[in-house]
DNA sequence: GTCCACGCTAAGCGCCCGCTCACCTTCGGC
DNA sequence: GCCGAAGGTGAGCGGGCGCTTAGCGTGGAC
């Protein structure tokens, strides 16, 4: 018996907290549809005959198709802060926490390309409470970049003239990969993330 | 009696190229219309409203919905690259050159962003001719970027080591700017042009 | 004055959408 | 062996979709 988070093999899963086991499928089925052809684009009975069950199921498990991806975006929103407040919070210097923030974020963007395209770019065919949770996440999301960019120049390492819009470009930077990454490009993500970093520690006037 | 891109100001005026004038007003519709909700959520009858017409009007002038966005998608491209070809062939060094490109490529994200955010976030919804078709252009775009920060390296300004994915970077950073850039913000176009087109300096290694 | 091409509308067709409902298993508790 | 809860299905409802068609008003050619 796994817990929610682990699977058979011990590392964390993706969806791992989406239980019963036909509510994660289902959620996988949409997240994958909702990847490739958009919200609105996508029927109930295109996710509910991915996970192999019937149009009728989808309704055991979530009220409107609307849930579905308002669960998607919440929790794929909650592991994209994780992510930077991970890596805010290390030990080191502000150069260290922004390359170590930019590369694994764009390597969250790369590698789960299909869930970070529906978090980013489906925003907007929530409801309006629904957008006003997930706006709420947005802002954190924002904050913990700035604050490592504001730390940077308050220790002298960086050398940034705005920094809100700075943020907002380096975070831009980030989230535009889930639009153009193709897994059978000639990158991988970890060497996309690598490039980034290098990329923005540039933006900030980072010593070399 | 005002040319196909004048106005009655006699300056260009955006979709001027587009004739008769019910047809003009039934692709502006779609424009707003496709940038608000996307074109999968958007109705014909939708459109048609917005222009002040009947359902059946829409089908006078276009042969189906996909068309509408293939011809919104088309003369959006040929626009943006209009604008960084100006840019790219002006006189002066790459320095001034990306810097110009930036600039304005960013103030038509930014300042045409209904535009923008069609042109660049509805591609997946056009059958695989017109994408194809629009998929060239693309790859235009993107060549006279590269070719600026290519001059750059050459002429020694730059100091770039991954030319392919930094140009890759400067095109995302512009193109996100129609995801997240707001009219009631508190930066003007231009002033987002300026400091993206520092930050893209700074991302390529130019002097100062 | 007559005519017809053009631009447009009212009505509606056929289809598929999100979602519901009546019913059918399966299975642990006792 | 019986029962209720949980999780599933097949059929289908009401409605809105993209798009079509028959017909109307109007203005320029002659």
């Amino acid at each position: 018996m796994s817990t929610a988070q682990e699977t058979v093999g011990g590392e964390p899963q993706p969806w791992g907290e989406v239980t019963p086991d036909a509510a994660r499928r289902l959620l996988v089925a949409a997240v994958e549809a909702f990847a490739e052809r958009g919200y609105h684009a996508t029927t109930t009975r295109d996710i509910a005959g991915r996970a192999g069950m019937s149009p009728a199921a989808l309704y055991i498990h979530y009220k409107t198709k609307e849930e579905l991806l308002h669960r998607i975006s919440r929790i794929g929103h909650e592991k994209a802060l994780e992510i930077l407040r991970t890596a805010a919070r290390r030990d080191g210097g502000a150069t260290e926490r922004l390359a170590d923030a930019v590369s694994s974020f764009v390597r969250w963007h790369a590698g789960g390309r299909t869930t970070a395209r529906v978090v980013q770019y489906e925003l907007d065919s929530l409801g309006p409470d629904a957008r006003a949770e997930i706006l709420a996440l947005r802002r954190q999301v924002d904050a913990e970049v700035r604050h490592i960019i504001e730390d940077g120049v308050a220790a002298g390492e960086f050398e940034v003239r705005d920094v809100h819009g700075t943020t907002l470009a380096v975070l831009s930077l980030c989230i535009d990969v889930a639009r153009w990454f193709n897994v059978d490009g000639p990158r991988t993500p970890q060497e996309v993330g690598e490039l980034y970093a290098d990329l923005v520690l540039r933006m900030v006037g980072a010593a070399k």
